[in-house]
DNA sequence: ATTAGGAATTGGATCGATCCAAATGAATGT
DNA sequence: ACATTCATTTGGATCGATCCAATTCCTAAT
């Protein structure tokens, strides 16, 4: 190529309706017809229409459409932190289901920051987002996100939500998961149960313990809080919180933890200190992420379904949308225990 | 309540510039200024509008903005696989910086289908999206990807590209990030090397083959087929890598992973097999990812920062949509080995 | 030939904000 | 008092598609 030879970009004008109706002798109001299926345009019609769609290589522009029409056909996913494997797959879940319904996700992650929350749902409402999918950041003010009943915008709340704000909800029912899960390891003989992981200030962590609490208390065991241990929610909190129980006076036999991640990690610590899961300790975990089924031996661990949560939220949020008069609902949904490799009965020693 | 007391959603009409203006008794052009922080309208002025923002509750309308400006700040991120760890956290970097720079992110998961991939990046396309961030589907044809170059607006490919789409990428240095991690093991004493987990359709892969095999050649040894075992791209394919190459008559004393995941199922699969990782057996990832420092021992692995990655690309979209006519570029990262505990000597019994 | 009725099409106004060229206001200099 | 300059402000047109009421076109019935 000779110097200079650079190919200016063509800045070619866009292609509107009134290109459509020129090229193709129609009127700018029978192209839209045709753009939006309508039955009242003559077959004939429709396809000079459609002939001059190809030949100009035109462009649907949605945001004047949605403009002129009130409408919009975006939905905002607020979330507070994407690498975590059950808000991944949360994610999957409810993006497919809003685009089979027609709707494109605007994505942000806050990064469990408020202050970021709070701007980008700003920005996500000018842009006129039709409805909000909300996972809080932790320490969202309640009155802030209460506010948002005005936003003439539905918003659904997902795995954590904030007593009081009055939006509607979707999540798994924690307490009865852990409740199921703790029995089952009392079932096996198991007294001295521990509760590994998770963040007291979170909504999800004190509902699980709730549950953990019931179970025992429902079996006349006092719960010692020496076994109840919170830490961080990835691998190394697992590997941490198993290190703090064993070195106990009276460790543990059993353990459930705040989540599959926190499973993988305890996992990986109890080999490490020699014990084989299953036999001498028996654990359970949370989630039943995507990696579960894949430890040796694969985790038996609450599944909390989160692809069908996000599904289910985004029918949530459509049907608000499609009805804003409907009041807003909480939605929860039941657990269930998957039954795989890391219980089996207390071991006779202990 | 008494029955019937539903209160109707006020269906208030929208607050607009005219209200505004209206209201603060000047011109909408004036009030569309301060909106603008432009310099020119008088600091009293300014004031009056401020107090009328904040009155009447007004939402400034994007849609509208874009529409007259012929801008649009919407950048289109469309992924293959959101649950894979490495691409969630390049997820999270690349809006972090889209955010940062005033964009927002619609995001699509395509699950590796090229015919959903289509769709939604013509849905996209149709929202006025300023740039696309494209990781391709398996199977995504060349032919219709190229054609992306004439719908100006930028696209950047990440870590997968189609060879000869002449669109620019952003993407580790696979093959070199393979080679270090074998030459460390060369220089650990291993000569039986394997290759474990990872699709040969992908270009990842064989990337990442193609950097192993040099390591071998460079050495002087040769590629047994037998050790390169491609696997699915989860801790399941892991396992199943491991135990083939186990079974193997002259067993591998070490491995490099497609990536960490695989590389944590494989882990699993060694330490069940009885065999001590890091003294027995060597074993190195790839990618990096947040769980690689937890396992037990850690991870050494390849570190391809995925955050930082997603962080380039948006920053090298960025580029593009300020100014197209800047030709496309590949952008190569160079990796790094990060050695924790997983790699040892060669065992003196092999 | 005329009319009625449905099918198909259309022009002009509209959604909400911005651009542009032009007008107004205030302040200074002669 | 008048011209000149600079700082502010402004109406009307515009972005691209849709709505609405009204019109034109057909076909069939009288």
């Amino acid at each position: 190529m000779s110097p200079g030879a650079q190919e200016p970009r063509q800045a070619s004008r866009r292609i509107t309706v009134a290109d459509l109706a020129r090229a193709a002798g129609v009127s700018r109001s029978t192209v839209s017809l045709v753009l939006r299926n309508s039955p009242l345009v003559k077959r004939e019609t429709r396809h000079r229409v459609e002939e001059a769609i190809e030949r100009l290589g035109y462009v649907y522009n949605r945001s004047a459409a949605n403009l002129r029409r009130q409408t919009s056909d975006m939905v905002a996913m607020v979330i507070h932190d994407l690498t975590n494997p059950f808000f991944a797959e949360l994610a999957v879940g409810l993006e497919e289901a809003l685009e089979a319904a027609g709707y494109v996700t605007l994505m942000a992650n806050t990064g469990e920051d408020p202050e970021r929350q709070r701007r980008v749902m700003e920005t996500m409402r000018e842009h006129g987002a039709a409805g909000f999918i909300l996972c809080p950041a932790l320490g969202s003010e309640t009155r802030q996100i209460a506010a948002m009943t005005d936003w003439n915008a539905p918003v659904i709340q997902v795995m954590r939500w904030l007593p009081g704000a009055g939006l509607g909800s979707v999540a798994p029912d924690y307490a009865l998961g852990a409740r199921m899960a703790v029995e089952r390891l009392l079932a096996l003989g198991h007294r001295r149960i521990a509760f590994l992981g998770g963040r007291m200030e979170t909504i999800v962590t004190t509902e699980r313990v709730r549950g953990y609490r019931a179970a025992l208390d429902a079996a006349g065991i006092a719960a010692d809080p020496a076994l109840i241990v919170p830490a961080q929610v990835n691998r190394g909190g697992g590997v941490e919180a198993v290190r703090r129980v064993l070195a106990l006076d009276r460790a543990p036999t059993a353990a459930l933890c705040f989540s599959d991640v926190v499973a993988f990690g305890a996992l990986d610590a109890l080999v490490a200190a020699g014990l084989r899961v299953g036999r001498d300790f028996s654990m359970i975990g949370f989630d039943d992420i995507a990696g579960a089924r894949y430890t040796l031996p694969p985790l038996t661990t609450v599944a909390a379904y989160p692809k069908e949560l996000g599904r289910r939220s985004a029918a949530a949020l459509l049907r608000r949308i499609a009805d804003p008069s409907e009041a807003p609902e909480d939605e929860i949904l039941a657990p269930s225990l998957v039954v795989r490799g890391t219980c089996g009965p207390v071991p006779t020693g202990a």
